[in-house]
DNA sequence: ATGCGAGAAT
DNA sequence: AGTAGTTCTCGCAT
C-alpha cells in the first residue's frame, strides 16, 4: 500500500512509517485490459496438494440453486459443479470470486493487477494457501479486526471487494463484515500506574461487559460494592467523556477472551509520543542500519497512526525479523522487554541491539538463569527467556529480585520472539504478570498442532503483516529453494519386520531403511561435488549417530556438549572438508548456518508443520543465494508405503501453502552404479536389521547412548575423531547450480498415490461465531 | 560440572 | 484418530 522509501529520502534516524489509508484511490483504476498476454506467460501447475477448497465455494448456494432436476449429470459432481455461478459480465477484468458461505476468496494468481488484489487481501483476509496461480483467503472476524485497527474503514473494504470479485460481494458477507467491524475500537486496554483499565467512551458498552461473570469477577472492587448501586455507577469516570474500571493481572487472560467472544475485542495501543510518566529510552537505529521495505511495510502496519498497535508479525525465518522487533524498540523509545525461547537467542538479540543500534552496555541487559542484571538508569532493555519469566515457583533469590523488577515497573514495549509458543501453558501468563504499553509478537510460522493458535488474537493483538515467502524469494531476500521428496522403497526384510511391529517401534525401521541410506549417501555426494553445504536432519538420535557413523560425518544432538558443538559448527563454516553435518533437532531453531545451501531429512516421524517450515528457514538466509540462478535445496527422505508417507504429507502442508512445490522423486538415477553404496549386499543389509532390532528390545543401550556423555559407548563419534581426511571437493560449475534442471529424477503426480492431508477443519465461519457469540451473549444475559 | 525436574512439542 | 513416548531446553541445587 504505502510505496517503498527510496534508499536516498530514508530519513537517518528515524524510520518514517506513515501510512496512509489510501486504498480508496489504489483500487479505482486497476482493471487494464492486457491480461491475456499475462495469462500465457505463466504455464506452471498448481500443486495437486494445494488446499484450494473449492468445494467451500459451492456448498451452501449450490444446495439453495435451482439446478434443474432433470440434469443427469450434476449428481455426478455435486460440489463440484460451478455452473450455477453467476458471473459479472465482465468478470475477467477482475481478479477473484468470493463464496457466500464462508468468506473464502479465490483469487487469480495471472491477474494484472494480482499485486493490488493481493496487498488488499493480505490487509482484510487471512492467507489459506498461496501456490503459483491460484491463492485462496478466508476472511475472518479476526482478519477484520485486523484490517480495522490497520487504518481501513467499513464501506471501503466493501467498495473495493466489490469492485474487485467476479461475482456481486454476497449479503452476507456484506453484513458479516459490517458486524465485525462495527464494535471494534470501542473498548481499550490501557496500563495506569501500573494496573489494568478497561476503558470506553461509551458507557454502555462498559456496563454491558459487566453483566458478564467473568468480565465482572476479574473486576478489581475498590470498595465495598454498594448494593444499590449498578452498571455503568460504578465505572470510574476519569473526565467528562471516557470511563473505565479496573481488571485483576491475574484474570487479563480470560478478561481478553471474553471480550472477544463478546465481539468487543480491546484495542491494545500505545501512545508513546505523549507518555511522560514512563521514561525515554535514548536508542536509535545507526545510520548505517539498512532496513527493506518489506521490514517497512510490516512497521507502518503496527505504527501507522502514530502510537503503536499491539500485534503479531509473521516473516519468513531469515527474512530479518530480530531487525523488525529492533526498529520497533528505537521507534517506541521506552523500556523494552525481549522475551525469546532460548538462551542463546537471548545472546543473539542482544548482540543484534548492539549491531543495529547505538545502544550501551548499560542500557542493555539479560536476564537468564547464568546471568542476572539490571539495566542502571530509568528505562533500558532486558532480554529474558519465556521459561525465566514463566516460572513460578521455586525461584533462587537473585531471581525472584529480577522478577520483582520485571513486575513492578511499567514497560513501554515487549518484544515476543517466535510467538507461536506463547500460547502454551506455563508461557501464556508472562503476557499478563509483565505489564507492558504495546506488544509485538514476532514469528515465521504461525502454526501449531494444537488449536491454541488463534488464542494469540485476545492474548497479543491482531497479525498485523504476513510476508509472502514466495515474493520475498523472487526478490532475492531470500534463497529460491527446490523441495522435494524422495521415496525410498523398503527392502523385503525391513519391510516385513516392519509389518510385524506395532506403531511404535515401526520407525526405527524406516529411519534405518537401507535404501534410504543408499539415497542419504547419494544425495550428500552429489551435492557436495556441486560444492553445497548439506545439513541432514534426524529426529531420531540413534538414526542420527549411525548414519553420521558409517557416512563419516560429524553430528551434533541435544547431549553433544557446547564446546563440542562449537568445534563441529566452526569446521562446517570454514573448512572445505568439512562439507555435510548432521544435526538433531537442536539444529531446528537458534543454530544460524548461512553457509548451508542443501537441506535433507531422514527422519521426521511426526506430523509439525511448523518444524519443516523451521528446518526449510535453515538454508533460506544461504549466503549464496543472489548468486544468479542460485538454488538451495530440500529432500525429505521417505520410507514407502509406511507411515511416513502421511506425516510427509502433513508436514509439507505450511510449505505448500506458502507457494512451495514438492516435487516427487522415485529414483535417484545413478545411485545403483554408484562404487561406495553402502548397505549394497544383503548380508550388510541382514546385519543392519539385526543392530536395529537389538538396538529396538534394549532400550538401555539408547538411553545411554543419547545422554553421550557416558563416552563409554564405543565408536561415539565426536568432531575430533575427525582428521577431516581429504575429501575432495569438486568444484560444480555455476551452470550445474543453475537449479534443480539438472538433475535426473523422474516426476510424479503424487496426489494419485496417497491421501492428501485434510487441513485440521474448514469450519464454517459463520456457524462457528454464531455459535460462539450466541453463548456468550447468554452468559451476559444470564449475567444481570 | 552434573543431575534432576518441569515443560514444550507432537 | 489419538495416546504415549522421545528429545530437548531451562533453571536450580549439589
Amino acid at each position: 500500500m504505502s510505496t517503498p522509501i527510496p534508499q536516498s529520502k530514508r530519513p537517518r534516524r528515524a524510520v518514517n512509517f506513515d501510512d496512509e489509508p489510501s486504498q480508496e484511490m489504489e483500487y479505482v483504476d486497476l482493471i487494464s485490459d492486457d491480461e491475456e498476454d499475462d495469462y500465457a506467460a505463466s504455464k506452471s501447475l498448481v500443486p495437486r496438494s494445494a488446499t484450494i477448497n473449492l468445494g467451500a465455494l459451492t456448498r451452501k448456494l449450490a444446495n439453495q440453486t435451482n439446478r434443474g432436476k432433470g440434469d443427469i449429470l450434476s449428481h455426478l459432481f455435486n460440489e463440484q459443479d460451478y455452473a450455477w455461478l453467476t458471473l459479472r459480465a465482465d468478470h475477467q477484468h477482475r481478479p477473484f470470486w468470493i463464496s457466500p458461505d464462508d468468506g473464502h476468496i479465490i483469487l487469480e494468481g495471472f491477474s494484472p493487477i494480482v499485486d493490488q488484489a493481493q496487498d488488499f487481501l493480505t490487509a482484510i483476509a487471512e492467507p489459506v494457501s498461496r501456490p503459483s496461480l491460484i491463492h485462496e483467503y478466508k476472511i475472518t472476524s479476526y482478519s477484520l479486526y485486523a484490517a480495522v485497527s490497520v487504518g481501513l474503514e467499513t464501506e471501503a473494504i466493501i467498495e473495493v471487494l466489490n469492485r474487485l470479485s467476479k461475482v456481486p460481494v454476497p449479503d452476507s458477507i456484506i453484513k458479516f463484515i459490517r458486524e465485525c467491524t462495527l464494535s471494534y475500537g470501542k473498548v481499550k486496554l490501557v496500563l495506569k500506574h501500573n494496573k489494568y483499565y478497561i476503558e470506553s467512551t461509551y458507557p454502555e458498552t462498559l456496563q454491558y461487559l459487566l453483566k458478564d461473570d467473568i468480565i465482572r469477577e476479574a473486576r478489581v472492587q475498590l470498595s465495598a460494592p454498594d448494593p444499590a448501586a449498578g452498571g455503568v455507577d460504578e465505572v470510574e469516570e476519569d473526565d467528562e467523556n471516557v470511563h473505565s474500571f479496573e481488571i485483576q493481572d491475574k484474570l487479563m487472560d480470560g478478561v481478553k477472551r471474553r471480550c472477544n467472544e463478546l465481539e468487543y475485542p480491546m484495542l491494545e495501543e500505545y501512545d508513546f509520543h505523549n507518555d511522560t510518566v514512563n521514561a525515554n529510552l535514548e536508542i536509535d537505529l545507526k545510520p548505517t542500519t539498512n532496513i527493506r521495505p518489506y521490514q517497512i511495510k510490516s512497521l507502518s502496519k503496527m505504527f501507522g497512526n502514530g502510537r503503536a498497535r499491539s500485534g503479531i508479525i509473521v516473516l519468513p525465518c531469515g527474512a530479518g525479523k530480530t531487525l523488525v522487533g529492533i526498529t520497533a524498540a528505537c521507534t517506541i523509545k521506552k523500556s523494552c522487554l525481549v522475551l525469546c525461547t532460548s538462551s542463546v537467542s537471548v545472546m543473539q538479540w542482544r548482540q543484534q541491539f548492539m549491531q543495529w543500534t547505538n545502544v550501551t552496555d548499560r542500557q542493555i541487559c539479560v536476564f537468564t538463569a547464568e546471568q542476572k542484571e539490571k539495566f542502571a538508569g530509568d528505562s533500558g532493555i532486558v532480554v529474558s527467556t519465556y521459561s525465566m519469566v514463566a516460572n513460578s515457583g521455586n525461584r533462587s533469590h537473585d531471581s525472584k529480585k529480577m522478577m520483582d523488577f520485571l513486575t513492578s515497573r511499567e514497560w513501554g514495549f515487549i518484544l515476543l520472539d517466535e510467538v507461536h509458543v506463547v500460547p502454551a501453558t506455563m508461557f501464556r501468563k508472562v503476557v499478563s504478570t509483565v505489564k507492558a504499553h504495546s506488544k509485538l509478537g514476532l514469528t515465521a510460522t504461525l502454526v501449531r498442532e494444537d488449536d491454541k493458535i488463534s488464542d494469540l488474537n485476545y492474548m497479543i493483538g491482531p497479525k498485523l503483516y504476513e510476508a509472502n515467502w514466495m515474493d520475498l524469494a523472487a526478490k532475492g531476500h531470500i534463497a529460491n529453494v527446490q523441495c522435494a521428496e524422495v521415496w525410498c522403497p523398503m527392502t523385503p526384510e525391513f519391510y516385513s519386520e516392519y509389518l510385524k511391529e506395532q506403531s511404535r517401534s515401526r520407525m526405527l525401521l524406516y529411519c534405518m531403511n537401507p535404501k534410504k541410506f543408499q539415497a542419504c549417501q547419494f544425495l550428500i555426494k552429489y551435492h557436495e561435488d556441486r560444492g553445497d553445504k548439506i545439513i541432514v536432519f534426524s529426529d531420531n538420535v540413534y538414526a542420527l549417530e549411525m548414519y553420521a557413523k558409517k557416512l563419516g560425518k560429524p553430528y551434533i544432538h541435544g547431549g553433544t556438549p557446547q564446546a563440542e558443538r562449537m568445534r563441529v559448527l566452526q569446521h562446517f563454516q570454514h573448512s572445505p572438508d568439512v562439507n555435510t553435518i548432521f544435526l538433531s533437532k537442536v539444529g531446528d531453531t537458534s543454530i544460524d548456518l548461512p553457509e548451508a545451501t542443501c537441506l535433507i531429512q531422514i527422519s521426521s516421524h511426526f506430523g509439525s508443520r511448523r518444524q519443516e517450515a523451521q528446518r526449510l528457514g535453515r538454508i533460506l538466509r544461504a549466503k549464496r543465494r543472489n548468486d544468479e540462478g542460485f538454488n538451495a535445496f530440500f529432500y525429505s527422505l521417505v520410507s514407502k508405503d509406511t507411515q511416513e508417507m502421511y506425516f510427509s504429507s502433513k508436514r509439507q502442508q505450511f510449505l505448500i501453502d506458502q507457494g512451495y512445490a514438492f516435487k516427487v522423486i522415485t529414483q535417484l538415477h545413478g545411485m545403483d552404479t554408484y562404487p561406495d553404496l553402502v548397505y549394497k549386499t544383503k548380508g550388510e543389509q541382514i546385519e543392519l536389521l539385526s543392530a536395529v532390532l537389538m538396538a529396538k528390545a534394549s532400550a538401555a543401550d539408547f538411553g545411554t547412548d543419547v545422554k553421550g556423555g557416558a563416552g563409554d559407548l564405543p565408536g561415539t563419534v565426536t568432531s575430533k575423531d575427525f582428521g577431516f581426511p581429504g575429501v575432495m571437493r569438486t568444484t560444480g560449475s555455476v551452470a550445474g547450480l543453475s537449479g534443480g534442471s539438472t538433475m535426473s529424477y523422474m516426476e510424479q503426480n503424487r496426489s494419485a498415490n496417497r491421501v492428501i492431508a485434510k487441513e485440521p477443519k474448514r469450519h464454517t465461519l459463520f456457524k462457528k461465531r454464531a455459535q460462539q457469540v450466541k453463548e456468550a451473549k447468554k452468559a451476559a444475559a444470564t449475567g444481570k
